[in-house]
RNA sequence: GGCGGGUUGGCGGAGAGGUUACGCAGCGGAUUGCAAAUCCGUGAAGACCGGUUCGAUUCCGGUACCCGCCUCCA
């Protein structure tokens, strides 16, 4: 068996990956909340985790991985979007979620196991808060129930921080009747005009902390191998996971190893909407830039490391799936993988590196004369571990204008010339085409016309 | 202020204590009526200062700069 290395954040060491069942894999991962389009940064978290998902299916077994991501379907975010268009929370919620499972699934990910929405699970919330209580963790204050983060001795740990340390920072929510500045709510009151739940305390609604807590509990069990998101969730969100389900089972181990992703950039700097660089991964297909395309930018840089978004990265990474494209066009996918693109990814998840071994059986392809195209296949079962030329995924390369006419055009100049002598008609076009960035294939069968990354139709539609 | 990450060739971006990363761009060549596309080849690096070592870009310490988190945030 393949040895998986990971990152552990809560070790700070990359250390070898061993499930605590060896015949079930169990992974959790943070997943959106449901307000709006996800953003380019919620879709990062999304790939490195389906391609850790695919290949602990490839390692252990395609159905011995359960993964699961949840839908934060109760939130303030969500109350405000419901106020200011008088729209029912759960006609957004929903619609919201057929637009994450769109956007996602244009990036090749796969659907997780389990996509639980909190809301489904608020009795396991109520009840966990209520063990919390029994257990000395948690008090209820003023129709709050809050985490008394001085009950748990480990609190901090995984983010590297202590109590005293981060109180003398002084940037926490100021409450009176918090026992301690960095206690956090478990459950909070909610006015009639909010959603709420009956609960021991009032109606209410949870925290938001609770939820994954209860739901990683639900699904995977008290202890289970995989716990990730964006390092901005280290703390407080997965600081706080802990605390809860640590202490509600204090002789389980929760999550084994956590898995942090950096932040994403844009050109160089945070995506934010004050820069004006915000947006969203359907701003990005809508742009026609193909969610391969995407997947590929992303794969470019180690998930461990901040990732920069720039559109020089995406006209690479669309070349260079053009041309992989069409290297393996009519290859068969057999399920043979490249052992050393496993290796790679076995390593921590070196993306990076497994692209730079397709690249090398790329050009090692270009000599194979090998008439089964065997090779190819294994070039494509590879690619399709990291989420690449999946089927279907390849739409984008038919799917632009039709040229057919402009190569006719191509094929009668061409002939006309070479009966003539007289090319200059021909080069003429052929520098229009270029210029309006149509890539020209010309051999002796024939004229092939694609357009480029650089495609421009209004410069074709300017040619005479 | 506290915690954490980073600094590699023109650009992007990996691994490895000693041997070519790789991709893009550039340059040279093949091909082409000429090109484009494709293919082949190729120069170019390791922020700064110390230390360990026969040898460090790779390990350790320090300096500088950059970034993230500590507040909803992936």
């Amino acid at each position: 068996m393949v040895e998986i290395k990971l990152t552990n954040t809560r070790t700070r060491r990359k250390e070898a990956f061993a499930p605590i069942d060896p015949d079930r894999v169990r992974m959790y991962l943070c997943g959106p909340t449901v307000y709006d389009r996800a953003h380019l940064g919620n879709a990062r978290p999304v790939v490195v985790f389906d391609v850790l998902y695919r290949l602990l299916r490839h390692v252990y077994g395609e159905d011995r991985v359960t993964y699961v991501r949840n839908f934060t379907d109760v939130d303030d975010k969500i109350n405000a979007r419901a106020a200011e268009t008088g729209r029912p929370i759960r006609d957004i919620t929903d619609e919201t979620i057929g637009w994450y499972h769109d956007d996602m699934d244009a990036l090749g990910a796969r659907r997780p196991d389990h996509e639980p929405r909190a809301t489904d699970y608020i009795s396991q919330m109520i009840a966990m808060t209520a063990d919390l209580i029994a257990k000395g963790h948690a008090y209820e204050a003023e129709g709050h129930v809050l985490f008394d983060v001085r009950s748990f001795p480990d609190y901090g740990r995984l983010s590297g921080r202590s109590v005293d340390d981060m109180i003398a920072g002084a940037r926490v929510e100021v409450a009176p009747f918090k026992r301690d500045p960095m206690d956090f709510v478990l459950w909070k009151p909610s006015p009639g005009d909010l959603p709420g739940w009956d609960s021991p305390w009032g109606r209410g609604r949870p925290g938001w902390h609770i939820e994954c807590s209860a739901m990683s509990q639900a699904l995977l069990g008290d202890s289970f191998d995989i716990h990730g998101g964006g390092i901005d969730l280290q703390f407080p969100h997965h600081e706080n996971e802990i605390a809860q389900s640590c202490c509600a089972n204090p002789h389980a181990d929760f999550a084994r190893v956590w898995l942090h992703n950096e932040m994403l950039q844009v050109e160089g700097r945070k995506m934010s909407k004050s820069l004006g660089n915000f947006f969203t991964v359907r701003d990005l297909l809508d742009q026609g830039i193909p969610g391969e395309v995407i997947r590929f930018v992303f794969l470019m840089t180690h998930y461990r490391k901040p990732m920069d978004w720039t559109a020089e990265k995406a006209r690479e990474a669309e070349a260079t799936l053009r041309r992989w494209h069409a290297l393996v066009a009519g290859a068969e996918d057999r399920g043979i993988v490249d052992a050393g693109i496993v290796d790679l990814l076995a390593d921590d998840l070196n993306t990076a590196g497994a692209l730079a071994r397709l690249h090398a059986m790329a050009r090692e392809l270009v000599e194979d004369q090998s008439p089964d195209g065997a090779g190819k296949g294994v070039f494509l079962a590879s690619a399709r571990l990291l989420g690449l030329m999946l089927p279907g995924m390849d739409g984008w390369l038919a799917a632009g204008p039709d040229l057919s006419a402009l190569a006719a055009r191509l094929v009668r100049l061409r002939e006309e010339a070479k009966a003539t002598r007289d090319f200059a008609a021909l080069d003429a076009f052929k520098a229009a085409l270029i210029d309006a960035g149509v890539t020209i294939r010309m051999n002796r069968d024939g004229v092939e016309l694609d357009p480029s990354p650089s495609f421009d139709a209004a410069k074709l539609d300017a040619l005479p």
